[in-house]
DNA sequence: AGCACGCCGACT
DNA sequence: GTCGGCGTGCTC
């Protein structure tokens, strides 16, 4: 500076608060006066216009006047700190990962770490000055939430702390009677009175408080709602020991008490561990009604947590063992790299996991164990629970309220340093990670599809750098861009190639439908089929039909000029549903009746084309009269209790053939089922999508594993127009490695994940030409982003969808580049009847 | 001129 | 998200 003028610059200590964006909006981060204990990642309430708000601490920092860009006296202080919802440092700094790693705005991304309610669970707490006369002669009188890790800290600050402490009386001079009732009062409840929106302190109580603070009696805080501790300790529920009980009830009575036999089928798949009644309703979507019935049948018995089913781990095979051996290193060195555990299913990739769990927990840290749907977990909660007793939290969105909260309160305070859940558990308010496990990590549901767009593999890997912890991806069939990064040393390959001797793999067939179509036959089922289906029904076995597409069929056309019924809000042709005979549209939920005649030529001859489960429940009943042939889909399952009904009279035996959608594959064992047919594997290979092979390949491997889960040998015939893809073909003989080869071929040819990183920029709106100007500018725009390459504009493959026009451009950027400049460049575009959603490392590209 | 309604921006 | 300001357009 010239002539060393030294003009004192006023400064004031000031912290950006990133608002709730349930009640702030999106884009609020505002700034305010910093007090002396807040700290990044601690709650505050704020006020905000003329109400308050909850909101989260990001930076605190010295500013001048110039660079905050407003008056120092617009600053406002905070309201209060919330004591017991302060996020630990590592979970806001994954917020901040995820809001620049995903282009979106930070409340969005911090909304996620936010627990349901946490403003509605509130409190005031009003505690003895420890220091106070009366106070003192009652000995300790600490606030009695010791378990609470940072409660000394955030105790520090109290709402007399945000102002100047006025004329502070000294303790001892007179009380009311009143206010000594109250003080009593308080002594008597250990120190501390809670005045809670549900169990609320009368008004005069509240008056008498504020005057005992005034006279520094007691301070008042603002803290999230104490948990209660259960008297008795939790409550548990597992399966009853008597198997055959179980099993006859599921074989006679089940039919008639469909929602309990799904809820003793669920948990079949768990062994005999331990679940909160909680879990149960949200494993079997059931109610406590369905839970005390079996209780009272006997059928489920209660439980502590801590009791375990199994008498003793199984002992891990050398591949276990050495999988083992890595990643408990990893564990203990506190090193944050990553492990792909490939193993197909029944390999023991859980034991591995559970070992290492073990480790972290023996070292005082946490473990993260997340998996793609939590209606599928019932084995993860089961093993880990019977492993770890009541150390073990479920975190997910289907939770009853209550115990979801309760469950994210046990994480933060270290009564539960096990969290399970799906990816949203991502953002646990944990903050001593050891192992970070992410279960078949393939699974599309861990691309999050809605705003934060963001990868639980991508996170979870930032996460386990954050707490300096390895991260284990495991997978039968892992995702063609893991496997890659295995193969660049940039995760440690895990390789359990045993299969448990009990568990053989189907035998899979294909068939070739072309065949009958050359021949002039043209047939639903195979001969090949035909016959397993003959066969299986003689031996007294069961049936899985597979077919992604409900409906009878998915159009119906006019044979003489080809006109097909669309709907008149999609771009979509609308399906034909024999049960209600109408047209619906399966994207908005549209329906008409189907006209007799064409309503373009007059012509009579409209009918349905193609096929879906409805047609394939009633010509496999045809076919085989004498079987019962019943259908699970979404259009069955919408109705309350039929899914529960299907399932139960599929396992009772009284169903013999179950046509359905990916609905079946999933999450349930039928052990008489010995035969599994894929009515046409060509609907997911159709579509245009660079990871249809991909995700075929993943299906048809997940389809199979459906056949011979008892004590016969299953088949698979899988039947198809493409029998010579890669991803039937590998399917057929297991072979997962020499899929990924020629995959890898592929997307390397023409530069796809992992070679380049996709941005899918979606732009929606009601008016056509304004999403085709409004492409058109944004693709301009992007022309300015560095080494990115431009697909696009093109309309979507689904290019109108409930009276919204939608137009896409992908981006490729070069593989782990960051996707920053994306959304700088398109930034202001969006309006009020324009949405443009950056996505970034897509899964859906439709 | 006076008021209802809806859009848009601010909220620190 | 929620509020208030302001412009539009209708009514008295």
């Amino acid at each position: 500076m010239n002539g060393g003028t030294l003009v004192a610059v006023q400064t004031e200590r000031v912290v950006d608060v990133v608002i709730d964006p349930r009640s702030g909006g999106a884009q609020a981060v505002y700034t305010y006066l910093a007090t002396p204990e807040v700290g990044p990642g601690d709650s505050l309430v704020v006020p905000l216009g003329n109400r308050t708000a909850l909101g989260f601490a990001s930076r605190v920092y010295e500013t001048t006047e110039a660079d905050l860009g407003f008056p120092f006296a617009s600053l406002k202080p905070p309201t209060s700190l919330v004591r017991g919802l302060g996020l630990p440092p590592q979970l806001a700094q994954l917020a901040r990962f995820t809001a620049e790693e995903y282009i979106c705005p930070l409340p969005i991304a911090l909304s996620a770490a936010i627990p349901p309610g946490a403003r509605d669970r509130l409190t005031t707490s009003w505690t003895l000055v420890r220091n106070s006369e009366l106070g003192a002669r009652n000995g300790e009188l600490g606030n009695g939430r010791s378990s609470h890790k940072s409660a000394d800290k955030e105790s520090g600050i109290s709402s007399s702390a945000l102002r100047v402490p006025s004329s502070r009386e000294t303790p001892g001079s007179p009380l009311s009677p009143l206010q000594q009732e109250v003080f009593r009062f308080i002594q008597e409840s250990g120190g501390v009175i809670y005045d809670t929106k549900t169990k609320k302190l009368p008004a005069a109580t509240v008056r008498a408080l504020k005057l005992l603070k005034g006279k520094g009696w007691v301070e008042q805080n603002l803290e999230i709602t104490p948990i209660e501790e259960r008297k008795g300790g939790e409550r548990f529920l597992r399966l009853s020991a008597d198997e055959n009980r179980i099993d006859k009830f599921l074989t006679q009575e089940g039919k008639r008490k469909p929602a309990q036999a799904l809820t003793l089928m669920r948990l079949q798949t768990a062994e005999r561990a331990s679940f909160s009644a909680g879990e149960i309703k949200s494993l079997a979507g059931v109610t406590d009604a369905t839970l005390k019935a079996l209780v009272e049948n006997g059928l489920l018995e209660q439980t502590s947590a801590d009791e375990k089913a199994l008498p003793t781990p199984p002992s891990p095979n050398r591949y276990q063992q050495l999988a083992i051996e890595a990643i408990v290193d990893a564990v203990q060195a506190k090193e944050s790299r990553s492990f792909l555990l490939f193993g197909v299913t029944g390999s023991g990739k859980t034991e591995v996991y559970l070992r290492a769990a073990a480790e972290a927990l023996r070292l005082g840290r946490q473990v993260l164990y997340l998996v793609p749907e939590i209606a599928l977990a019932a084995q993860g909660i089961g093993r880990l629970r019977d492993r770890f007793g009541s150390k073990v939290a479920v975190l997910h969105s289907e939770l009853p309220p209550a115990e979801r909260f309760r469950n994210w309160m046990r994480a933060r305070n270290g009564q539960a340093p096990v969290v399970l859940g799906a990816r949203s558990a991502l953002f646990a308010p944990l903050d001593n990670i050891g192992l970070i496990v992410l279960d078949e990590e393939h699974e599309g549901s861990f691309k999050q599809e809605s705003a934060p767009r963001y990868h639980s593999k991508t996170l979870a890997l930032e996460l386990g750098r954050l707490h300096g912890c390895p991260v284990v991806l495991g997978s039968a069939t892992p995702s063609i861009e893991s496997f890659w990064e295995a193969d660049q040393d940039r995760h440690t390959l895990l390789v359990l190639p045993e299969r448990a001797a009990s568990a053989r793999l189907p035998e899979v067939h294909v068939d070739d439908l072309g065949e009958g179509y050359r021949s002039g036959h043209p047939a639903l089922l195979c001969q090949d089929l035909y016959d397993r289906l003959t066969e299986t029904l003689k031996e007294k076995h069961q049936a899985i039909l597979f077919l992604n597409r409900r409906a009878y069929a998915p159009f119906i056309i006019c044979r003489d000029c080809g006109w097909q019924a669309r709907c008149p809000h999609c771009a979509v042709s609308l399906s034909f549903h024999r049960r209600d005979r109408r047209l619906r549209c399966h994207h908005c939920g549209y329906s008409e009746l189907p006209p007799d005649q064409c309503p373009k030529c007059r012509g009579l001859r409209v009918s349905p084309f193609g096929v879906g489960t409805e047609k394939v429940e009633e010509m496999v009943g045809e076919m085989f009269p004498e079987a019962v042939v019943a259908r699970l889909d979404r259009d069955v399952a919408r109705k309350k209790g039929a899914m529960e009904d299907i399932f139960a009279r599929f396992r009772s035996g009284d169903v013999h053939i179950l046509v359905g959608t990916q609905m079946v594959a999933k999450g349930l064992d039928f052990p008489n089922v010995t035969l599994v047919g894929v009515i046409a594997a060509d609907l997911s290979l159709n579509i245009p999508d660079f990871r249809s092979g991909e995700r075929t390949f993943q299906l048809l491997s997940q389809v199979s594993g459906r056949a011979g889960r008892g004590q016969a040998a299953g088949h698979v015939v899988i039947q198809t127009f493409n029998p010579l893809h890669p991803a039937v073909q590998f399917a057929q003989t297991h072979d997962y490695v020499a899929f990924y080869e020629g995959a890898i071929l592929e997307r390397r040819e023409a530069n796809y994940p992992p070679f380049c990183r996709l941005v899918n920029v979606l732009l929606t709106g009601p008016s056509r030409t304004q999403i085709l100007e409004a492409s058109t500018e944004a693709a301009a725009r992007l022309q300015e982003v560095e080494n990115v390459e431009i697909l696009g504009p093109v309309d979507c493959a689904l290019e109108r969808l409930q009276n919204r026009w939608r137009r896409h451009i992908l981006l490729k950027l070069p593989a782990g580049a960051s996707a920053h400049g994306v959304g700088v460049a398109l930034l202001g575009l969006a309006g009020k009847d324009l949405q443009v959603m950056v996505d970034v490392d897509p899964y859906s590209l439709m």
